[in-house]
DNA sequence: TTAGGGTTAG
C-alpha cells in the first residue's frame, strides 16, 4: 500500500510521503533498504535531499559499507552531502571513513567549512592520528578557520589524545575565548596522559577565570583524584558537585564510585552506587571492580549475582572484575563458575585478561599444575606474557623452584627487555639458595643495561601531595622522618617484627640490604603521615609498583604499635592494615 | 531542498 503511494506521488520534499517513510525507518539497515527500494521505484532517487538523509541514516545504523556504496552512486556529490557524511561518520564511530570522505571532498574541490573541520579533527583524535591531524591543522589555517573556537577546542583534544600535550597547551593558552568544553578538553587531556596534578591545576585556573564547571569537568577532575588516590580532594570535589546543584548522571556517578573505590573508601563508593537512579553496565562494573581491588571478594561476587538477577547484561570487562575479585579472595569455586558462565550463558570469549585472572586465582590457591595446564591449553597467540607472569608469581609464592625457572626462562625469551622478569627469576634462585644463579641473572640484566623500575610512594596531607622514594633525603623534614621511622621500626621489632630479606633486590650489596629495606618509600611516607596527622586518623599511601613482602610485614606491626589504620594502594590492589593484619590476608 | 560542532565514566 505504502509502496504504491510512494510510486504515485514521487515527490521528494521533506513533507512528502517518501521522506516521511525514511524518517519512520530511522537508523535501521533493513528498513532503510526497503525505503531505498521505494525511492528507486518512485523515481525520486535523483533528489539530493532524500539521498543525503538516506545516507546519513545508513551511517547512523552502523552500515558503513552500505553508506559508502550509496555515496559512490551519487554522481556529483555537493558540499551538503559531504558535510553530512563527515559529521555522521565521525559521530557514529567510523573515523577512518571520515578521513576518506574528507579526502574525496577535497578531490572534488569542495571547500570545507568550520563544521567540516570539527568533525574531521575529532576523527583524527579518535585514532590518535597526529601526523594527519597536523596536516588538517595546516589546512584549517589556510582556509581561515584558525580562530574558530569550536575548531580550536577540537584541536586541543586532538593534540592531547595523541599525546602531544605541549602542543595542546600552547594552543589552549592562545585561545582568546575558552568555552567550558575547551577547559574540559584540557583537563581530561592531562588526566588521560597521567598528569593528574596538572589536570587539577587547570581546574583551579578555570575557577579563577570564573568559568562554571559542568558534569563533564567533574568527571575529568574526579578521574585525576582517582589516579592520585587523593581522597581529601576527591571529597571536596564531590561537595562541589552537590553545591553546584549538578545532576549526577551515570558517567558522573560512575566517576564518583571509581574515585572513592580507588581512594580506599569502598563504603562511600557503595553509597554513591545505591543513590544513582540510572545504573548501566559500566556503573555496575565499576562497583564490582572497586570491591575486587579492595579485597572484598565475596561482596564483589554478591553484587555480581544481583547484577545477573536484575541488572544490565555483564560484558567482558565485568568478568575481568569478577575474576580478579575471586583471584584476590581465594574464591576458586566462584571463579571457575564465572569463567564457565562467561561463554555458556553470555557467549563472551575470554581474552588475555581473563586468562591472567584464572592463572592468578588457581596459582595463588596452590593449584599450580592446573594453572600451568590452563596456559598450555591456550592457543599460542593467547598465551601472552602477562599470563606467564601470573604463573611466575604463583611459582614464587609457593616456592616451586623447578616450574618457576621454566616459566621465567620462557618469559626472558619472549620479553628480554622486561627487567621485572629478571628480578623474579633472581628472587626464585635466591629462594632456592642458588646464589651462583642469582649472580648470573644479575650479570645478564646489567649486560642489557636494564634497571628495576624505581618505586615511589605518595601521601596526601591537608590536600597536598608528598612524594617519597627509597632513601630519599630531599624532603625538608627528612631528618625528623628518618629519626621517627628508626624509632618506629625498633618498636616493631620489640613487638616481634623480623625483616624479610628475600625481597631485597639482588643488585643491592649485603651491607646495604638492611638500610634499603628500612627506607623503602612506603615506610618513609607512612612515617611522614604518622608525624603529620592526628592520632587515630587513617593513613593512606599510593605506591607506583607492588609492595615488597618485608614492607607488608612491617606495616602490619606498624598498625599495632601506632593503633592506626594504614591503607596502601599498590600497583595491583589495596591493602588495608589494621590491628596487625591486612585485608588481603597475606594472599597477594 | 536539507543542519550543524568540540569535552565525560567500567
Amino acid at each position: 500500500m505504502e509502496a504504491k503511494q510512494l510510486a504515485v506521488t514521487g515527490s521528494s520534499t521533506p513533507q512528502s510521503p517518501v521522506y516521511r517513510a525514511l524518517l519512520r525507518a530511522g537508523p535501521s539497515h533493513r528498513a532503510l533498504q526497503q525505503v531505498h527500494g521505494h525511492i528507486v521505484v518512485s523515481g525520486s532517487h535523483r533528489s539530493r535531499a532524500l539521498l543525503t538523509k538516506l545516507i546519513t541514516l545508513a551511517c547512523e545504523a552502523g552500515s558503513i559499507f552500505y553508506t559508502r556504496r550509496l555515496f559512490l552512486s551519487v554522481p556529483n556529490p555537493d558540499s551538503f552531502l559531504f558535510n553530512s557524511l563527515i559529521k555522521a561518520s565521525s559521530k557514529f564511530g567510523f573515523p577512518q571513513h571520515t578521513v576518506f570522505f574528507y579526502h574525496r571532498m577535497l578531490g572534488f574541490r569542495i571547500a570545507p567549512s568550520s563544521y567540516t573541520f570539527t568533525s574531521v579533527i575529532k576523527s583524527c583524535a579518535d585514532i590518535s592520528a597526529l601526523r594527519l591531524g597536523r596536516c588538517v591543522h595546516s589546512h584549517v589555517l589556510v582556509c581561515g578557520y584558525g580562530s574558530d573556537s569550536f575548531v580550536q577546542a577540537a584541536l586541543v583534544t586532538l593534540y592531547s589524545k595523541s599525546g602531544d600535550l605541549g602542543a595542546a597547551r600552547t594552543l589552549f593558552d592562545k585561545m582568546p575565548e575558552r568555552s567550558v568544553v575547551a577547559w574540559n578538553s584540557m583537563i581530561s587531556g592531562y588526566e588521560q596522559n597521567g598528569f593528574s596534578r596538572e589536570a587539577i591545576e587547570v581546574f583551579n585556573q578555570m575557577r579563577d577565570f570564573g568559568v562554571e564547571p559542568d558534569s563533564t569537568t567533574f568527571v575529568g577532575v574526579l578521574a585525576a583524584c582517582s589516579q592520585l588516590g587523593a581522597l581529601g580532594l576527591g571529597c571536596s570535589v564531590h561537595h562541589d558537585v552537590i553545591n553546584n546543584g549538578l545532576h549526577v548522571n551515570v558517567a558522573l556517578g560512575t566517576s564518583l564510585i571509581i574515585m572513592y573505590a580507588r581512594c580506599g573508601n569502598v563504603s562511600k563508593a557503595r553509597e554513591v552506587f545505591d543513590s544513582m537512579n540510572e545504573r548501566n553496565v559500566r556503573a555496575w562494573t565499576a562497583m564490582i571492580s572497586g570491591y575486587a581491588t579492595n579485597g572484598y571478594g565475596s561482596q564483589a561476587v554478591e553484587l555480581f549475582c544481583q547484577m545477573r538477577a536484575h541488572g544490565p547484561v555483564p560484558n567482558t570487562v565485568t568478568f575481568v572484575a569478577v575474576l580478579a575479585a575471586c583471584a584476590h579472595a581465594g574464591l576458586v569455586h566462584e571463579g571457575r563458575e564465572a569463567y564457565a558462565n562467561m561463554r555458556q550463558e553470555y557467549g563472551l570469549v575470554p581474552g588475555v585478561e581473563h586468562h591472567v585472572c584464572m592463572v592468578d586465582m588457581l596459582g595463588r590457591a596452590g593449584l599450580l599444575t592446573e594453572a600451568y595446564q590452563l596456559i598450555k591449553e591456550l592457543a599460542p597467540e593467547e598465551a601472552a606474557p602477562a599470563v606467564w607472569t601470573a604463573m611466575l608469581g604463583a611459582c614464587k609464592m609457593h616456592k616451586n623452584f623447578d616450574l618457576g625457572v621454566i616459566v621465567a626462562e620462557h618469559l626472558l625469551e619472549v620479553e628480554p627487555e622486561n627487567p621485572g622478569h629478571y628480578v623474579m627469576l633472581s628472587n626464585i634462585y635466591a629462594l632456592a639458595g642458588r646464589m651462583d644463579r642469582v649472580e648470573m641473572v644479575r650479570n645478564m640484566m646489567m649486560g642489557r643495561s636494564l634497571r628495576k623500575q624505581v618505586g615511589y610512594s605518595t601521601i596526601d596531607v591537608n590536600q597536598k601531595t608528598y612524594l617519597f622514594s627509597m632513601g630519599d633525603k630531599s624532603h625538608p623534614e627528612t631528618n625528623e622522618v628518618y629519626r621517627y621511622l628508626d624509632e618506629l621500626m625498633s618498636q616493631c621489632r620489640e613487638a616481634g617484627y623480623a625483616p624479610v630479606h628475600e625481597s631485597v633486590m639482588h643488585e643491592v650489596e649485603e651491607e646495604e640490604r638492611e638500610y634499603a629495606l628500612r627506607y623503602h618509600s612506603e615506610k618513609l611516607a607512612i612515617a611522614f603521615g604518622l608525624l603529620k596527622t592526628k592520632d587515630g586518623m587513617a593513613i593512606r599511601i599510593v605506591k607506583n609498583i607492588r609492595m615488597c613482602e618485608d614492607c607488608h610485614e612491617a606495616i602490619k606491626f606498624m598498625s599495632v604499635v601506632t593503633k592506626r589504620e594504614i591503607i596502601v594502594r599498590d600497583k595491583l590492589r589495596f591493602h588495608h592494615f589494621k590491628d596487625g593484619s591486612c585485608s588481603c590476608m597475606d594472599y597477594w
